[in-house]
DNA sequence: ACCTGAACACCGTTCAAGT
DNA sequence: ACCTGAACACCGTTCAAGT
């Protein structure tokens, strides 16, 4: 029953996900499926579960600590980036860290050896995750299914501006490797939150 | 008409549009809508359209290219933040630029006074928008009104690591200052994404 | 040109009823 | 204990029909 639903969102995203679709798949009534996961937020929470089980833990690679709480960061980038449709079912419930808490273990290990732990630590996290979400978000819209005149290159395509030079203007209007930025990215803030303590304890850089 | 439904966004929220919900609104049925505006999308685009023409471009402040940048991307990160039930609706349908052009095109100006132009400048605004897009996601989810067993408090209550000290299970179950972050993170990426240009430049540091 | 009524194909959810 | 049929209150959308 999970395993069908997990079979729907794998293949069709989360929102095929319906009572009556997984009902239909399985060959019941939807009142059946009620009887045995109660809700469908609880049949979200089941299929996240499920498939949080069949995650590896990934492994952190990197000597120095910045390179190490990096790569734990990274790896919530992967694995939410590689699950995209699971992902995004467990984020329309708000259960993100229920997917990935391993992974967001491991970080917080990493920041602790880094020495950064408590309220900064908490941060670190937060910050990490909303940008991991803010690509995703990003990554699971597809330019080419936008509605008609919203599409990247026609919108620009209206701004004339003369602080901005055409070459400018066009490379707005073309696709960005959203994998490389959300690496960039993520090493930007791991290392702002990393200066902020080094800094603290004195350590300068 | 766009009056209405903008009315029933900012109050109910993204979700709370509906055909049905906009014409009881005004007294109508749901068909003349339809004959209206065509469809529930380019109702969106015009709820969409209307708050832009209301917001106001935001002055840029700071006299450092670096500090004039980082203002232009917090600029939009307060846009959307005071104005996240639209911005969530705009971003449903993934028109989250037509809603933040006049703020995306001063980002861009500021970048190419600071030397970031094409594809880098390109980079910088996505990277940007991704980690503003991020921070919403994170923000427009009340942890209170979270399903039964999946509040923050109770996830990490289960986390028992020798690695990590209990200081920062603590922490990590509390809430956190989005704006501060939020803020935090953009300064950390345009740092990035300033410096990489000045590295090109042979600029060093 | 502008609006309605009725219908279609979807949702999540409940409740009495069956075995 | 487990499953169904029918119903309720919602969706977006269309189409023939009215004025």
């Amino acid at each position: 029953m999970v395993d069908a639903a997990l079979a729907i969102v794998s293949a069709d995203g989360a929102d095929a996900l319906s009572m009556r679709r997984l009902a239909a798949d399985l060959g019941v009534t939807t009142t059946t499926i009620y009887w045995h996961v109660g809700n469908r937020e609880q049949l979200v929470v089941a299929v996240v579960e499920r498939m949080a089980e069949r995650l590896g833990r990934a492994a952190v690679t990197g000597r120095e600590p910045q390179q190490r709480v990096h790569s734990a960061a990274v790896n919530i980038w992967r694995s939410a980036s590689r699950h995209r449709n699971v992902t995004a079912l467990a984020s329309s419930i708000g259960a993100t860290t229920l997917l990935e808490l391993p992974l967001e273990v491991a970080l917080l290990a990493e920041l602790e050896q880094a020495g950064v732990r408590g309220a900064a630590a908490r941060d670190a996290l937060a910050t990490v995750l909303a940008c991991v979400a803010g690509f995703l978000v990003t990554a699971w819209r597809p330019p080419e299914e936008r509605p008609d005149g919203l599409r990247p290159s026609q919108i620009w395509a209206t701004v004339d501006d003369p602080r901005i030079p055409r070459a400018t203007v066009r490379a707005v209007s073309g696709s960005v490797d959203l994998d490389r930025l959300a690496e960039r990215a993520l090493l930007a803030v791991v290392v702002e939150h990393l200066g902020a303590t080094a800094e603290r304890k004195g350590g300068g850089r």
